[in-house]
DNA sequence: GTATGTGCAAAGTATTTGCCCCAGA
DNA sequence: TCTGGGGCAAATACTTTGCACATAC
């Protein structure tokens, strides 16, 4: 998976600019959630992302989730399920996506970096359902090394 | 997928004998869940769970919420995210599982029937992740046909 | 200047817990 | 009888909304 100049998946430039593309103005509190889910890397609840430093003090959770629910009508942030009480965010890069690995004991989160399986059955699926603007979401359940005995 | 002798999915008998095995009692409430589980097929929220024929009246939302805890601890019923605001709960049968298309518009869900790509890569990342007891979910969303304009 | 964005507070909705009574084995 | 199950009500957690003010463009 390619990654840009600072070795996050997504780059937050990028993603301001396809933002403001997409008419948002940039403030500083777009700013600053781009950057922290930038950082983050994998996906994060809107409390982890309250706390990161480039949010913490600069804007308020409200904005957060108004701002993480443009971006997603954008394409440009993802919400995931993940079976966690609270939603999941993460930058989404363009055409493409992941797929997680998920500990269901201590809910670490990984990403799975391989070639996923599931392109060629989304295509058949686009073709026989009816269905479009197709994208899909997959994670694997376990116990992580840690947390089996 | 094969069903069983009412059509559905899982046989709710079968649920409840695995439930005894697993320590359960057979009350009159878990019966219900399982029953209307059984019926729905699909996955179904708590709040509609609650107003199917067999659970109405029978038992309280709390009860059903401590009860789909215990089969999903017994490993008999599934919790899904499918990025609704409530959980979603079907009955899970043994080695087996659903694949599911939805709706990000209308909230539709189907089964989707189809082999399912993910068991081998399931099993790699069993191989190379050192995490055990793995089972995954894919999500397919799109916009269903009555939903794109 | 104007439409969009933001903060604060308050309202929803979903989920969980405590406590005590009830019922299955 | 004895332990797990259930009901009710209250607590938590997460998410959303209203409204008045601030700010990007």
């Amino acid at each position: 998976m390619d990654r840009c100049k600072h070795g996050h998946f997504v780059c937050a430039d990028t993603v301001l600019a396809r933002a403001k593309e997409g008419g948002l103005r940039r403030t500083r509190a777009l700013e600053a959630v781009v950057e922290a889910l930038a950082e983050a890397g994998t996906p994060i609840p809107l409390n982890e992302l309250e706390k990161k430093p480039s949010v913490a003090g600069v804007c308020d959770r409200t904005t957060l989730f108004r701002l993480l629910n443009r971006l997603g009508e954008h394409g440009l942030v993802r919400r995931l399920g993940l079976h966690k009480r609270a939603a999941y965010f993460t930058l989404a890069m363009p055409g493409g996506h992941h797929d997680y690995l998920i500990c269901r004991e201590c809910g670490s989160v990984e990403i799975l970096e391989v070639e996923c399986p599931v392109q060629e059955l989304e295509k058949e699926v686009a073709k026989v359902s009816g269905y479009t603007d197709l994208y899909h979401e997959l994670e694997i359940y376990g116990l992580c090394p840690n947390c089996h005995g």
